[in-house]
DNA sequence: TGCTACTATGGAACCAGTTCCACAACTACG
DNA sequence: CGTAGTTGTGGAACTGGTTCCATAGTAGCA
């Protein structure tokens, strides 16, 4: 029986039979055992050479059970935010020669198709999930499937994950616009309700510190101020026409993201609203074009996030290695242009 | 020998041997294979049911020699237009359940390791390579791996791709521009030099049209309008300060790209020079935040050419259709704010 | 009743690696 | 010189699916 080097591509078996060698000699060979000879060795990689042989990655994954690919799921992986965590996942994945394989989910029903899916494939040895808050049935699930689960800007259960303190970041985007003189500061963030859908909590946490900093510094709590909408430039437009339309329209705005800040600053636009004469505006992640537009922000380490996240699962997939905690990476204001003292 | 519940997880032989039913029988269940009696079937099913059996994804693509997954080369794929493409991709992929593996190049080194390495593992069944030309060498090694490719923002060999037409693109900005009077237009793209490097060409291919455009009006060829850097907003405003502060300036800049116009914008906020009145900017691609900066632009569509390169590349896998040969998508001018006539 | 055709089923062989046990050859040492 | 230890090597068994061939059972029909 003969190779036959124009269809079949050549098999381990094959290098061993040509190189007059036995199979787990060649095996050694390919992943570097000392346990072969000088000579053996140099004769077995000609013979690769000849044959052209490479050996099946399918197989031997197959073989070993590991697949050396990590899997991410992200929600509306085009926001800038998100590509920025994926960018830090894959640099980091990619220096230890893991392959990533993304899910995009944009809809509830294909959130719970990943959760549920990904997990139970063992297609992957670890399992990065973003800005998504697993169920406690989908956690149970994780460790019955003995799948390695970092979560990143999230927090459930006792997963490890990467993450920041939104609350804290809340506090300092508001604490800043107060510092500056405003008194009637509104928010505009994400939807409050369906913890059920999508279970997004950052815009809520950003919230909830907006409203205790208003509170500690004895600011009355409007909730004509408070707009929620869906995640978007336009949504937050329309919503910020409707704040600046009040009787009593706010001199300040909190955005939760800076896509939505990127809203709000439409909405002044459409309405001639000098920012930051008339009103400031300070939006929340610090994306690459929050630079471009002056914005004044939040900073998270979005890259960073990704890489961090990354490291924590490969502690969890070697084994021996204690279970690494949820992490909390720092935030820090970055001041720009579109805020300012309020107008006397 | 029993089947440790807690430790293994059941495998299709268990299923049969507690079904008491053969091997054959459990896997012509799981593939819907119409040879199998309801009774049988529904026998099969309570037991993986039982056993809370899931078939091993690894051994599946083990043995049918498929992976069912595409990988996909990006460089820098936090690019806007890049992300967009690969969302066209994921969302094809994800709907036919196909997994998508992501490779970032950022480097010339990193460009040369994933087009030599992805096709010759076996890990995808397809290949799609955005933005990035193929060397002859390395075409031969796709089909010697009998890899199949579909290039997105490229063409090479007879290698079927999905692209536009860059030279009538830059044909169209120019073109618009002349229109509105303009007569001293000045370009900013990419760097014209290293074809051997990452190859890119749409930035080449547009300033092409916009040469040939000028040369057809019989406007002259200046070469100090001419600024090549790297991609990048950065570079594109200190590009574009040279611009601005010539001895007889441009009234016009086509940029090669939307992210190249935004430095073009700062460039004019930083010298005061207000656009359109005194300056007219337009872009190329139409990402996302075009419309928010008010940019005139060439709009390609970036979302359906990852569409569209996943469906020739389905019809590569099929064996028995046609190659399709290199397809060009539609281009429009989308005519903004940041373009005008020039100052009388 | 006997023959054919078709359905339902069981299970060996196969995919291409890794692992591990057995064993040969050689060295070290009492 | 025998024994123990070390090094290098061969190959069976194993991973968990799919495929396909053999065969039993049964219905259809002359």
């Amino acid at each position: 029986m003969e190779v036959d080097q124009r269809t079949m591509a050549a098999t381990i078996r094959d290098v061993a039979r040509v190189a007059g060698v036995g199979l787990g000699t060649v095996s050694r060979v390919l992943n570097n055992s000392p346990l072969v000879s000088a000579a053996t060795r140099q004769r077995v990689l000609s013979v690769i050479e000849e044959l052209r042989y490479s050996p099946s990655q399918i197989a031997r994954n197959f073989s070993l059970g590991r697949t050396r690919t990590i899997a991410a799921i992200a929600p509306f992986f085009t926001r800038p935010s998100v590509v920025e965590r994926l960018r830090g996942i894959e640099a980091t994945l990619a220096s230890e020669g893991y392959h990533l394989v993304v899910f995009n989910v944009e809809t509830v029903a294909r959130r719970d198709e990943c959760l549920r899916e990904v997990p139970r494939n063992d297609r992957a040895d670890g399992l990065l999930i973003i800005s998504l808050v697993p169920r406690p049935e989908e956690i149970r699930a994780f460790s019955e499937a003995s799948m390695p689960v970092v979560l990143i800007d999230a927090c459930a259960g006792n997963l490890s994950g990467v993450s920041i303190d939104d609350v804290a970041g809340g506090e300092l985007a508001t604490n800043y616009l107060i510092e500056l003189g405003h008194r009637r500061i509104a928010f505009v963030g994400d939807p409050l309700e369906d913890p059920l859908t999508f279970n997004f909590t950052s815009s809520y946490d950003r919230f909830a510190g907006y409203q205790r900093t208003l509170a500690a510094a004895g600011l009355p709590i409007r909730s004509e101020y408070h707009r929620h909408g869906l995640h978007g430039r336009y949504e937050a437009r329309v919503l910020t026409h409707e704040l600046l339309k009040l009787p009593d329209p706010p001199t300040a705005i909190f955005a939760a993201s800076d896509t939505q800040a990127m809203g709000v600053l439409e909405a002044a636009r459409d309405l001639e609203i000098p920012v930051p004469a008339a009103l400031s505006v300070i939006g929340f992640d610090d994306i690459d074009i929050a630079e471009h537009l002056g914005l004044t922000t939040v900073r998270q380490p979005l890259f960073e996030s990704g890489a961090r996240a990354v490291e924590l699962l490969f502690m969890l997939l070697s084994e021996g290695v204690s279970v690494p905690p949820a992490e909390r990476l720092a935030i820090d204001l970055v001041i720009r242009t579109t805020t300012a003292p309020p107008a006397a």
